[in-house]
DNA sequence: ATATTGAGTGAGTAAGCACTCATTAAATTA
DNA sequence: TAATTTAATGAGTGCTTACTCACTCAATAT
């Protein structure tokens, strides 16, 4: 996904002035808003106009960083995203916890992103329909996700605490697409409903699967 | 979801006549076509004058059966669907089958439904963000065949196959969300691969959920 | 101090959008 | 057969869309 910035990083051989960073700056806000907007509305029902007009710009600013509408969707596939990096943070400090304690922490971890971290994923699974591109992003997104869990649950079958003839791989892509599924499922719920339902939900999810894989 | 039908359905009196029926027939052609179309482009990207071009109809009969754009999602919700009808049909043969016989064949199902089918899960996802008319009908059809599942589960409980402290219902909601998410993200494989991928996961995902649930 | 660059503007454009309506043609009724 | 009804047409409507471009002016380089 090549994402076309008109504006490109300069070679890093000397301080950026004042107006390269205040473009850089510029760049980030238009994404930050677009990002707010496509995950609102969906990509198409978005308009440049919107996004000008919620970020305080003239829309023809818009096409100076990005050469067209479609060219900001790609460009937010680049951008490191939330889940991610906090999924990341979680493998970092989870080698000595046993695994009812790390699954626990990922469904809270998803419980506990924002609103519109769970829209871009929607956004994301339906304009992968017709964007290649965005698709593919999507499907690295998640397969880091899963491949970080799986790594882990292989780590745990090897001190002996998982059966040694579990599918650690399909084992990963059945959580987290139970998660994802769960709380686009719960998008309109209230924020209380759905903590409520998420709180005996994500032990059963947990319990339930250990049962099976435990050695 | 009130579909509008301009045309409707006149009280079951007299039989049709030639006319009546071949408007019925429009209003259904016309709702084919979009479902088509709305399910590969998704609902904005998708013009009423493509409906019509597909159609062979002038774009103008479209609004003599449905009073606007949104009028024709609202009405493909309405419509019975492949995914609840033929679960119905599982489910009617399923009471002497066992657990993993009756898994499998969901399994089976879900993988031999038309990208198309998919694809509309995958549109109703995305349009349920901003139409909270569509989000509730996407989690009924979900929900229709979660609580289908969950049933035939606790029958199982009470054979004793199954043990009697299994939530049936996080189960069958776990189960379906796999299926939907593993296929949704093959979606872009092409269809031997996706098979294939099949053909290892699904064995994966019953046996190693069924050998935490037995009794 | 002067010249140059480039961030930012906003009116403008062609194309495309959902939707309308006067009209035609064909099936049904009288 | 004549009158009525209605499915179907397609040119047209006002509006919105993504995108352009001549221009301004403040920050930078000389």
């Amino acid at each position: 996904m090549n994402a076309t910035n008109l504006t490109p990083v300069p070679s890093n051989e000397r301080p950026l002035t004042n107006r390269q960073k205040q473009a850089l700056a510029r760049r980030e806000q238009i994404l930050d808003v677009a990002l707010r907007l496509f995950a609102k509305q969906g990509f198409a029902a978005t308009t440049t106009k919107q996004i000008a007009q919620t970020a305080g710009i003239a829309e023809g600013l818009i096409f100076r960083y990005f050469p067209t509408k479609i060219s900001l969707l790609e460009a937010l596939g680049d951008r490191p995203n939330t889940v991610s990096q906090t999924l990341e943070d979680i493998f970092e400090q989870s080698e000595d916890l046993r695994t009812h304690e790390v699954l626990t922490q990922i469904a809270m971890l998803w419980m506990n992103l924002t609103t519109q971290d769970q829209d871009v994923i929607s956004m994301f699974i339906s304009e992968g329909q017709t964007n290649p591109d965005v698709s593919r992003t999507l499907r690295e997104i998640v397969d880091k996700a899963v491949t970080q869990l799986a790594t882990y649950l292989t780590l745990r079958v090897k001190t002996g605490e998982l059966r040694s003839d579990l599918s650690c791989y399909t084992t990963a892509q059945m959580f987290f697409s139970t998660l994802i599924l769960f709380f686009i499922n719960h998008r309109h719920s209230d924020e209380e409903t759905t903590k409520a339902h998420a709180a005996t939900f994500i032990p059963e999810l947990v319990d339930g699967w250990l049962r099976g894989a435990e050695a």
